[in-house]
DNA sequence: TATCGCACTCTCAACGAGAGAGTGCTGAAT
DNA sequence: ATTCAGCACTCTCTCGTTGAGAGTGCGATA
């Protein structure tokens, strides 16, 4: 018989409360007595009635106390409540948003952006800050180039969605010259730029077998470079791409700062496996999302909360960003931020295209 | 009046103990008193005898303790007499050879095989990885390729030094088409391939004012994006690359394990410019180098030794790698690890060139 | 010179007492 | 019915103490 979470079973004065302890408990890190609460809150109450009130509060799933004689402490339902309903998010003040549109210079690559802006998030938040790409497979091949370098080795570039470039190095059978490329980058230009990098993948055997019957020598050499380049970009790892910062703001928080519980969770940071997961149930998600200890269903996570936010382009959601901190996080101030990053990021974005 | 740290003034059985008591120490890591060390090696000696040579031992400055009734620990000092003149290093499984080499595969682009490289040795070491790729500033421009983006901005892509790739995009004041990037490129590659960066940024105002007087519109607009790719090139941190993996291997480290230094040596590593910095002390020495706790001369590696060495292709030295642990360390395997492995990424480029 | 024994020092873990904080319950006042 | 004061109780945290354990230094001894 798990007890209703519904606020409105909760009186006025109840949420109220609620909503003090907790913000009490966002500020001081120590679990709230009835006296503190009492104190603290402008109605005037005992801590006796307090006690009731906090007793109601338990079990209703929204305290818990970490043993009889601290105070209460909100579980993970409770900052959801609060979260949710309570909360009254702080617009940012005008210094920080300036601050951070200066950090969101658009002339830079797409690379240095998505690192800037996550140690921006972790700078102006003192939590941890990522931000994800996600490696779309819709990605339209723009440009293809290659470049002869030594040893029968050649450079393969490919500018894909407009922005993105991506490099590899293929070792060929024969020595190839540089105008010999040439004519075969122009060719493979010419029939394959615009498209979808898969249809690509798909039809190159198909272009083989057809200039194998025109028998021109430029274009035997376009497809036999075309199929080396883009088998090995098969066989690389589909790693989406993910720029962390900040890591080390965590050491700071008392609630994570063993040892053992700090490496499993830079491992975790590490691996990238899991946040990326984690970072890609959100991306759906329009607007802000916040999973809340436990939720995230990564036992690493447990006293940790996520803000996250997609950002977009022209309506088009690109990827998520987000910061990672304690479950008791200052959310009226993160969440304004992670919003309006996410925004500036968009349209800084938006001027690149 | 610093006592001789001579080893030659010391009895034969004083250095026998003294290299015992290392190694018990770097086994447990708990201060080795006088009759552990009797038990333990092989010389029939009472512990009261040990006591003297330990002593001795202290007063050379080999050996310190860190209270009256601790054992003793091996000093900084200690350390180098023990890595220079007493250690004898293990030939490596041939195992462990074999899965060095086949983590080098030599068929990846650089930064990949840098990364693996560095995850490799954290892995084989239990202990943090480390690569540098130093960023040399003789750097040869072998190639130069524009590609046209949307809204005004061009994709500059350079290839420096048969293997590097450097991408940036530039906003310039009017649009171009994809044929007169082409003739731009075409022309700067007949005059700068092969030329030093330096070099290149040096002559191109010179060539801009020559290319006036001829009026090429084609010499003219090459002029004018090389003029922008390079200042961005100059704008640019001269940041080295520097490839970490295993970092939180250390957080197991008993000496390191309190949060606030774990931070500080965290910071220290994204930071990057400390250990850039020693790892380019290294870059002259021929072969391993060890630096042990202070001599470093960075508090932060003050309960940490690192072990490095240059790696070279065709007798160039190309970057240094080397592993990060405690100055507790198990010296005699770490030290052909790192030694073997410069020695495999060395070939492996090789095979590259 | 090597060794033994002894007194001494220092740390560390365990224990217990006492303070502090907070609770739940009861019974009275509103 | 709410609210509240009082009270007994529980739990944690800190601090001082104590005793065991480990190791030292030194003087005596073979």
């Amino acid at each position: 018989m798990s007890p209703e979470t519904n606020s409105s079973q909760l009186s006025e004065r109840s949420l109220y409360l609620f909503k003090a302890l907790v913000e009490h408990f966002i500020q001081d890190g120590t679990p709230v007595g009835s006296r503190t609460l009492s104190k603290d809150s402008s109605l005037n109450l005992s801590p006796a009635t307090i006690r009731n009130v906090m007793a109601d509060l338990e079990n209703f799933g929204l305290l818990d106390s970490p043993h009889t004689s601290a105070g209460r402490v909100p579980t993970a339902k409770g900052y959801r409540l609060f979260v949710d309903s309570l909360l009254r998010v702080n617009d940012l003040n005008s210094i920080e948003v300036e601050k951070i549109a200066k950090e969101l210079d658009p002339g830079n690559d797409f690379k240095v952006l998505m690192q800037r802006t996550s140690s921006m998030l972790s700078d102006i938040t003192q939590l941890a800050g990522v931000v994800m790409l996600p490696r779309t497979e819709q990605s339209k091949l723009q440009h293809i180039e290659f470049v002869v370098l030594s040893g029968n080795r050649v450079l393969v570039i490919l500018v894909v969605n407009d922005r993105e470039v991506q490099n590899r190095i293929i070792n060929t059978s024969r020595t190839y010259s540089a105008s010999e490329l040439q004519e075969a980058s122009n060719y493979l230009n010419d029939i394959f730029a615009g498209k979808d990098l898969t249809y690509v993948r798909a039809n190159i055997l198909d272009e083989l077998e057809k200039t194998k019957e025109q028998l021109s020598q430029s274009m035997q050499t376009a497809m036999e470079m075309a199929q080396l380049a883009f088998d090995y970009e098969k066989s690389k790892v589909n790693s989406d791409e993910l720029f962390f910062s900040g890591e080390t703001n965590l050491m700071d928080i008392a609630e994570l700062c063993e040892v053992d519980k700090l490496k499993k969770l830079f491992n975790t940071f590490n691996q990238k496996r899991d946040i990326l997961h984690l970072l890609e149930q959100a991306i759906s998600a329009d607007g802000i999302q916040i999973f809340i200890g436990e939720e995230s269903g990564h036992d690493v996570l447990d006293n940790c909360s996520v803000v996250t936010s997609p950002y977009e382009v022209d309506g088009k959601i690109l990827g998520v960003l987000g910061v990672i901190g304690p479950t008791r996080m200052h959310y009226e101030r993160v969440i304004p931020i992670v919003d309006i990053t996410a925004k500036m990021l968009g349209s800084a974005l938006n001027l690149n295209n």
